[in-house]
DNA sequence: GTGCATACTTACCTACAGGTAGATAGAATG
DNA sequence: CATTCTATCTACCTGTAGGTAAGTATGCAC
């Protein structure tokens, strides 16, 4: 596993095979499931055939492994960036959920919360791989909360772990459900209010809980599916 | 369609076969997915052979839309049950939540959860169907927040209707991570947390948000997994 | 007891799944 | 220039998917 990078045997402009597989088996594997595609959908895909598959991920598992690995760092990588530009945790939390829109607006579902219905099914290796994306999710929630919780920007009880895996579970629930009915509408109104619900309460004993409407991003979003 | 029911042509005291063949059916497709079974994984495990199952469901785009079909009238009937009881909002809101998390107890997730995520597969019979399952849902939700609201027993602002999506996608989302991570604790602790936010606040004005934790069913849900 | 429906069976078919063996073309390395 | 490595191909294999055709046992109606 983990093959060794193609040093310089290659046409050097030519875009990586293996990259493509990935990306062809990401999307399928996203819109139809692990088990809704086969070898034969990517190769007849990129023109090459089975066997050559083969040669790059000699088996399925070992694929979706990759697949999983791959998915897991990019967004790892995306989660650190947001960390590093050192918004206010409000803000983290919105970029947060737009990376979930994002793909959602790609016609897509989370990769593994796709895998996450298919769990039983999967290979142990893959089982395991899925577990650490939304553990890496959870610790990277739980900073982001338990630091807005502790700067008063955020406001919410009960331990920051909990928090955070009820933000992934719905969001993951949401892009479920959102194909479905076709489109972002759906998802982004259960974001938002997803994030009022994190908002500290108005200082002032009013009544009022409404929160003001942050930045109404309510409307239009771009049907995404189909 | 809606075959016709074998008027007496039967041992009378054996049970039903095809009722038997949606039961496994449906355990196969809430664990393993609709792509994730076959007719001889039914066959086998009833003793019987495929051609018997083609006999009673011709295809397998048949048998999915009657798992459907049925699963959806048990749910409506529990449903109606639950507002023909006449209790207060608050405590049918509750009595929904235990309907998602009996059917994870039993090792399952919800059937129309686990289609939404196969869905694009699925023949346009089976597609239909699982929508009508969620408007199913959100009909009867909104008018459960929507009396809640009125009765002052429930709060929550915006249309009932965007809150009965949120219910449901959050509930699904939970399921669904709820299994890799073994068991009903995790969900448990997402449905509480749900319920509590559409608990009215304390009347007084007093800061606190913490809203006395309804009837604390937190702990020991039996892992429910594997 | 003949006739017919129900509820199966045996015995197949075709398509495709994942996977393998071995050949080959071309670039890189000694 | 011979060798080795990479990436691909052709040609297969085995198992299983969903599905079908034709036969058979049983019970009931008349």
């Amino acid at each position: 596993m983990a093959r060794i990078k193609p040093l310089a045997a290659r046409p050097a402009d030519a875009p990586h095979t293996s990259a493509q597989i990935l990306d062809v088996a990401e999307r399928l594997a996203q819109t139809r499931g692990f088990n809704g595609f086969s070898y034969a959908d990517i190769a007849a895909e990129l023109g090459i055939t089975k066997a050559s598959l083969h040669y790059h991920f000699p088996s399925k598992a070992e694929l979706g492994r990759a697949l999983i690995d791959r998915y897991s760092e990019v967004f790892a990588a995306a989660l650190d960036q947001i960390e590093r530009r050192g918004a206010p945790a409000p803000a983290q939390l919105e970029h947060y959920v737009a990376l979930y829109a994002a793909v959602l607006k790609r016609g897509r579902i989370c990769l593994c919360g796709m895998l996450a219905a298919e769990y039983t099914t999967l290979p142990t290796g893959m089982q395991g791989a899925i577990r650490a994306f939304f553990d890496l999710n959870e610790r990277w929630l739980s900073r982001v909360l338990e630091t807005g919780r502790a700067h008063g920007t955020l406001a919410f009880d009960g331990p920051a772990r909990d928090a955070a895996r009820i933000i992934t579970s719905a969001l993951e629930g949401a892009m479920l459900l959102a194909r479905p009915f076709g489109g972002g509408t759906r998802f982004a109104v259960a974001a938002e209010r997803l994030l009022r619900e994190f908002a500290p309460p108005p200082v002032a004993t009013t009544p009022a809980r409404y929160a003001t409407a942050r930045r109404s991003r309510k409307a239009s979003q771009p049907r995404a599916m189909r």
